[in-house]
Parts: C-alpha cells; sequence; structure tokens
DNA sequence: ACAAGCTAACTGGTATACCAAATACCAGGC
DNA sequence: GCCTGGTATTTGGTATACCAGTTAGCTTGT
C-alpha cells in the first residue's frame, strides 16, 4: 500500500535514482502549477538549478514527455503541455472505461485484506470531508480509487491508470478544489459496498457514472471560464 | 503574446533521434523474438553493437520498461520480460475496453476518408486472407484496428493504445500464426458496418465480442503449450 | 527603408571518459 | 564446510566536449 501522502523531494530519503526523483519533482511542479502551461524548460538551466546534470533531467523529461506533460520538439525546446477542456474530454472519455474495469475486476477479485483498505480511505475521506478538509478528503478519495485499480488484479491497468491520475490530479488543480466533496463521498460508498457484494455489473456502473459525473462538474468548469475568458477579451 | 500556438505537426520524420530508432529496433527485436523473454541485457556491450553510445540507448530501454517490454533491476541489469497467459489475460482486459470505447467514439466521429480507409483496409485485409497470405492479411487487421482508434478522435486513447499494440504484436508472434483469417474478416466487416452506419453501441459491442474472441484463441494457445509441457516435463 | 541572405548564439543530441555504488563471484581463512 | 572479504562487473550518475539544427539578429544590397 503505498499512500502517497508525504513525497517530499528532500535528496536524502530511500534512494530512488535520480531520474526518478526528478521525474516526480518536475511532475509535481506542472501538476501544482508551479510550471504553467506553455513555460518553456531549458535543459541545461533546468538541470543546474535542480543540481543534477543533464542525463538524469533528460530521462526524467522523456517520461514526462510520453505521459503527457511536456511536449518536447527536437533541437526547439521543451513546454510544458497545455491542458484544456478537450483534454479534460479525452481523459475522462478514458477514464470512464477503466475505471468501469478496475471495479468490475475489483469486485470479483477484491481480497478481504484490499476491502478493508477501502473501507478505512472511505471512513477517513468522510471524516475528512466533514471536516472540512478539503485537500485531505480529495487525497483519500484518490487513493480510495487507486486502491480499487490495485484490487482489480490487472498490472496493466495499474500501470495505465498511474499517469492518467497524475493528469486527473493536474486537472483538480487547475480546477481549484471545485471537489465536491459529499456527494462524491456517498458514490464511493455506494461503490465499496457494490465491490464488497461482489456485484460486478452493479461495480462497474457505479465507478462509470461517478467518473462522468465528474467529468460534468469539471467540463463545466471549463465552459464558466471560458464565458469569463469571453468578458475579458 | 506567444501562448503556445505554434502546435505544428511539421515534425518532419526525415530524421528521428537516434533514442527513436534505437527504440523501434530493440522492441521489434523483442516482439520478433530475436531477444527472447528473459534475456539479459548489458548497456555498454548493446550500445557498442548498435553502434551508438549509452545515452540514447539508456533512454531508449527507459521506454522500453515503461512499456513493459524490459525489466530493468536497479543496478542488476536489465532482462526481457516474460510474457505468459497470465500478461495475456491482462492485456485483453485492458483491450476489450479500449477498443470498445474506440469503436464507439469512432462511429460517432468517423470522418467520411477515414471510413474509406477503413474500408481499404478491410478490403486488403479480406483479399490477402483469401489469397494465404496470413502475414499480409494480419498486419492490414492490425492497420485496421488502429484506423478504428485514430478515427475515434481521442489522442490520449491513441497514445495508451500504441504499447498495447506492440504487446499484442508480440504475442501473435508468440502464438505463431494461429490467427484464423476467415472469421475475424467477418466480425471486421460487421464492426465497420455498425461504424459506418453510426451504430456506437453495436460497435462498442461488436469491438468487445471481437477482442474476446482474439483472447479466447490466445489463450488455447497458451493452454495447450501447457498441456504439451506437462507432457514433456 | 525594406527585404533577402548570412552569421552567430542558443539549445538539444550524441559521444567519451570517469567516478561511485551495488551486486556477484571467487578466494582464503576459520 | 561455511563465512568473510576483496575484486571484477555492471549500472547509475556526472562532467565535458562537440555536433547539428533552429532562431534571431545583423549585414548588405536594391
Amino acid at each position: 500500500m503505498t499512500t502517497r501522502a508525504d513525497r517530499r523531494p528532500t535528496i536524502g530519503e530511500t534512494h530512488q535514482s535520480l531520474r526518478e526523483r526528478v521525474y516526480v519533482e518536475l511532475r509535481e511542479r506542472i501538476i501544482e502549477g508551479t510550471f504553467p502551461a506553455g513555460m518553456r524548460l531549458v535543459e541545461r538551466e533546468l538541470a543546474d538549478q535542480l543540481g543534477v546534470s543533464r542525463i538524469p533531467l533528460r530521462e526524467a523529461m522523456q517520461r514526462l514527455e510520453q505521459e503527457g506533460f511536456l511536449t518536447v520538439q527536437a533541437r526547439r525546446g521543451s513546454v510544458v503541455t497545455d491542458f484544456g477542456a478537450q483534454d479534460a474530454t479525452y481523459l475522462f472519455d478514458v477514464r470512464e472505461n477503466l475505471e468501469g474495469l478496475a471495479a468490475g475486476l475489483a469486485a470479483r477479485h477484491a481480497t478481504t485484506a484490499q476491502l478493508r483498505t477501502m473501507e478505512r480511505l472511505l471512513a477517513r475521506s468522510r471524516k475528512s470531508s466533514d471536516a472540512g478538509r478539503l485537500r485531505q478528503a480529495v487525497a483519500h478519495n484518490a487513493d480510495f480509487h487507486q486502491q480499487i485499480v490495485e484490487a482489480s488484479g490487472n498490472p496493466l491497468l495499474q500501470e495505465l491508470m498511474a499517469p492518467l491520475d497524475a493528469r486527473l490530479r493536474r486537472l483538480f488543480r487547475l480546477t481549484s478544489d471545485l471537489n465536491d466533496g459529499d456527494p462524491m463521498c456517498g458514490e464511493h460508498e455506494r461503490l465499496y459496498e457494490a465491490i464488497r457484494d461482489r456485484d460486478a455489473a452493479r461495480a462497474e456502473e457505479l465507478a462509470r457514472h461517478h467518473v462522468a459525473g465528474t467529468r460534468d462538474s469539471a467540463l463545466r468548469y471549463f465552459s464558466d471560464a471560458a464565458t469569463q475568458h469571453s468578458d475579458g477579451g
């Protein structure tokens, strides 16, 4: 169980490879908005700033490119990829299916330990939400989803979902914390019950519906933002 | 002013980067079986053999690792990832969903040009199949699937499917050419008709069913192989 | 003054050499 | 025979240099 609660960029924790740490660091900066869309990243400059050489930096950047966070133009530099309403649509279309698949598989294959973990994360999420700690609630919700994917027992699905989770976090970051915690918790609880009851069809349906709901609220944000922009222009 | 206005697809493929070429080369070797599962890859040795330095080789290997073709153990070297019945199951579970999604989206968004391309590929596949050129038929079938994904209009879906296609090719390679061309063509034709008729639900259903059929025949191969092995041992 | 062409700086791509860390294997001592 | 320690191997990482496009600025000619 990897609760990605505290991922400190401090060099000296466990010794992951430098490439990995640089990757995480840059990814977080993009997700958090420290590196906004369109920002130009210069290899030598960035390597110097991070205190690493160009090789691990390049390897980290290559991975970020593959995962859609960077756009690398050969000999023209790298820029942080834009993320708009259209990209959000693409993301949710895929997530709706993969989350549905994960939930269905989880209903079939989840171990009791995994079910217990889901229950625990759900309780934490509910608690954080009730206490008004939206940020924590969102993190626990993400962990809950991750646990479902893990419980699916399909490692390929986990591989595919991991970068999508990162993109989703970026989207949530862009759309501030508009994430209505309460209805989410309710949906999560029903989803959990379906998985616990081994009702694969219902679990899949609930998961898909849940993602669709998230999509709608995210797209609502974009259409609102567009309206605001057209005023200012 | 210049907010990422330059989204040019003018990335001429005249000269790919060395990293890209090495990546493709190694991937093909793994798919074709020149580098069998379990084979150990030594960086400097391989770099020397390919006539490149370690940097582009490492970047290519990193990508292969992410896409599941290599397993890199920290400071213990890289080995070609194994691909067994279980992995095939994982792959088909995901593909069933993503191909279904792609077909549904393609039914909604395919342009007439894309429909025409599908039709052409289908005709070629049929022709190759009738002429007994199984290898060509399989290639055209793959192109047909790829065209559906492209017609989905979801670039994220394309990104996700590309590495899965490579894995599928590897699987087909392992299972020789057991791919019964004839029934495949029939299913493809019905799938095409559903897309052409803008029947998204039917297209999705047909695509999923088609993948499920492919899975069954692939898994049949594995269980046969297992039986043979248990004889010998 | 303006446009075309050239040049120089910038930046990514690659090569080479080197060091550090970790592992694996072998030899020697108990 | 087993454990320990050293050494070779291999990867991870860095520094440095050079090459090759790309861009932008300058020069030059009309």
